[in-house]
DNA sequence: ATGCCTTTTTGACATCCGTCAACGTCGTGC
DNA sequence: GCACGACGTTGACGGATGTCAAAAAGGCAT
């Protein structure tokens, strides 16, 4: 088993701050766990019984009806924690995008531990205190905004929220990336159809404002016009 | 100045779980306040500089576009908290919707003492945990639902919110309840215009699901219809 | 009660986006 | 290289919802 020690997010993780003893205990509840691309972790409406942190990969976090529609509440990026402690079910599902490790932990010995931890759990709080201003923005986005407005928003974000990863070597929004998403899945970010998301794509493309060099590589080409489609 | 100890949220607001000698030192950083109906508490992108607990009324989180369109992103009802706790910016304005008294505290004050109490600091986590999960579920609502849909999942959830509160003497949800939106309010929660949530309040009265006594009451008269066209 | 203003409802019309269907492209295994 | 299947693009069309306008209903002060 890997350790703690070595962990790549270790210092951005939730788990930042935690001595050598603690991390020790942390190290024993915990395990690593390789999700593939597709693989689901947790399911809507099951019980809770695991959390995570994001070691590498990314994955997508989902509300499904029961006819079968689909929206992505949420993408969970390297450092992110997933799952729901101290609640008995999850209101969403969790599966990758890529292939992804995570570290797992049980949800009852999760909040154990967070319980006997307020560091720790300050340092959940603020998360999640981040994440449902994130959440909420995109709130904004899924009721007020119209379809060229949501892609060039959604390009926007994800250049930022890709470069923060580390993928470019200076800092600073990504000016080319690669989409963990496939049109479907932004199609289900951004409360679309696949088709809508592909024809903004192409409008993007054919006005000069992007590059789309092969199905989930982007190019941005004029980022002003971006911000200003984005409203 | 009313204290904590005749506070009719104490005991399900975060205070809860405080000993005395905290309860006086809480007393001592905080302060009630009136809010008319219409009043603005936060303002969004503001510095934030307070948060605060709802001791009663309903106030709304909104964000807007430049050009003016609005979106409700949450809803604050009686013992919840509002406010961005451990960051510089609130990303939503906090407008009462109905005369509300709150009880605030200078962000900076109610950090520090936040930080010093972990048991607060873990309530506060619960609920913005909770207030995440509903949140996303709204997102499902915004991203994937039609209009009918929307109408017939608000009703139900105000219907069952607004029980909560104690509006009725059973438990249970309320048949009968009294909005505290307008229906552009409403509009600006479910992503709709105003005509159109007009359009499907008429149509649900006109099926005999809902009876409108009056612009703001409602009286659910077949739950079943108005679950079955929730989705 | 009357008048005035705000809110809501209703109608006519426009449009954005979803639906359905066909076609094109990419990746993979043989 | 070829065939296959998954994914993505494009086109034609329809309908749900937005827009604009006017009328109706309610609320409030005089």
């Amino acid at each position: 088993m890997t350790s703690c020690e070595t962990c790549v997010v270790r210092n951005r993780a939730i788990c930042a701050g935690l001595d050598d003893r603690e991390i020790a205990t942390l190290n024993a509840i915990g395990r690593r766990r390789v999700v593939t691309a597709g693989e689901s972790l947790i399911w809507e409406d099951d019980d809770s019984l695991l959390v995570a942190n994001v070691i590498d990969g990314v994955l997508k976090l989902t509300t499904s009806t029961e006819d079968g529609r689909e929206q992505i509440v949420g993408v969970a990026y390297p450092s992110d924690f997933i799952g729901r402690p101290f609640g008995q079910t999850s209101s969403a599902s969790v599966v990758a995008l890529t292939d992804a490790r995570v570290c797992v932990f049980s949800r009852n010995d999760f909040d154990r531990f967070a319980r006997e931890h307020p560091e720790l759990e300050h340092k959940l709080l603020e998360r999640t205190l981040a994440e449902l201003d994130r959440t909420r923005s995109w709130m904004m986005l899924l009721g007020r905004k119209n379809a060229s407005e949501k892609i060039a928003t959604f390009l926007l974000e994800m250049s930022d929220r890709l470069a923060e990863s580390g993928c470019t070597p200076a800092f600073g929004p990504a000016k080319r990336f690669s989409l963990p998403f496939s049109r479907q899945q932004v199609a289900d970010v951004l409360g679309l159809t696949i088709e809508t998301v592909s024809r903004q794509f192409t409008k993007l493309k054919n006005e000069g404002v992007v590059e789309l060099p092969s199905r989930r590589e982007v190019e941005i080409l004029d980022r002003g016009a971006l911000k200003a489609l984005a409203g």
